[in-house]
DNA sequence: CGCGCACTTGAACCCCTTCAACGGGCGTGG
DNA sequence: CCACGCCCGTTGAAGGGGTTCAAGTGCGCG
């Protein structure tokens, strides 16, 4: 109950309707690598992440992880599935242990969906997540490999930094190989240099490379 | 005034919100070939499809055309790029010519979202959009061109009949080439027989490609 | 010292595209 | 009526971007 209210999507929740809620739903933990819900799946609980980091994915036609995105508190999860009354679209897997507000959907559709501040919620938690499947349709579809990495580079240099380069590989949906042979490139063209960190040498040169 | 109370997402307004919305909205035709918008453009209006058909598409960096999705009156347009306000993340051209209801979406948001069955409809457009999201990722990076075709055979069955090959083709974000060798492919393995029409002859071979 | 792990580099491979050539159907104009 | 052009589909051969496989290197750590 006391977790509840301060959940944004929750908190202008009146006394009452927070009861309400309580009685709908229930916290479970989870330990890492645990699997919050499998792609196929029917839904049948609307996912809160409270605490943890959920790695989304899809699996190819070779048996590899897609990387789609990483959840971090508090977001909803797949509430499209719930929406849409479609089987999850892809798997969620838990990174490290972490809680969820597993709320009873149906539930929840008879009696809150009036509310209209809920609803905005709503309405900002999907187009935010439209948003993010349309950055994947771009890296994945639009973007080359030199392009994307160039693109992780400017945008996330820090995550870069800290970060092994077989991780920043499988964020990318790239082999090593592939990000290895890129940076040497890079570094060939001065574009970049990795001692201790990334510097940038030439923003320009890589921004080029992905911006339109 | 009339054309905006037939459209789904505003029917349950009133009789001073229809005026309240007329006001802040024009209708505009277009023709064959025009642009709504641009990729990268920035949204001022919120558009809704009232006639015509309309193909969206991003451009990858050899400057090929990425079919996403195909719109049929009435749907909301990327108007997930007002609520957001980011530049519109892909091209959207009129294959017929059509008409479109613009809103001047600022005023849009001061006075229509705290209509709950509005939000309720843009709730369920933003899902929809998300499911259609979800179904490009799968088809243009978890399958091979081979399960794409495949999918494509049994899901649009009529519709491949309909359409030249070259057609189905860009549909399906493929050369002419690929599509031909993969039909000839599936007549000699027997899945299909094409004369004056698609025949499926071995459906669950076909599904197997794809499902899964 | 020896093992494991991450990174690098080269070579082969794969899937699809690109390029080129060819053939058939169909409408149009001579 | 035939010849021509055009579009569409087909087929082969080459190419390209990334993965896969394999081997080698460097480094930290028990």
């Amino acid at each position: 109950m006391n977790r509840i209210k301060e959940i944004p999507f929750f908190s202008h929740l009146d006394k009452n309707g927070l009861k309400k809620l309580n009685d709908i739903s229930t916290i479970k933990k989870y330990n890492s690598k645990e699997i919050l819900f499998f792609e196929g799946e029917e839904p049948k609980h609307l996912h809160v992440l409270l605490d943890g980091v959920v790695r989304l994915y899809k699996t190819n036609h070779k048996g590899n992880q897609i990387f789609l995105h990483q959840f971090l508190p508090v977001s909803l999860i797949a509430e499209l599935a719930n929406f849409e009354n479609i089987p999850y679209p892809a798997t969620a897997e838990f990174t490290c242990r972490g809680e969820v507000l597993r709320v009873d959907y149906k539930k929840l559709e008879e009696g809150f969906f009036k509310n209209p501040e809920l609803s905005f919620q709503i309405i900002k938690s999907l187009a935010g997540k439209l948003k993010i499947m349309s950055e994947v349709v771009t890296n994945e579809i639009v973007l080359t490999s030199e392009a994307k990495i160039a693109k992780f580079l400017v945008e996330n240099g820090e995550l870069f930094s800290s970060l092994k380069n077989t991780k920043v590989a499988s964020l990318l949906n790239l082999t090593p190989e592939t990000l290895s042979r890129t940076l040497t490139k890079f570094k060939k063209q001065e574009f970049i240099r990795i001692d201790d960190g990334l510097e940038i040498l030439k923003l320009d040169d890589l921004v080029e490379m992905y911006a339109n």
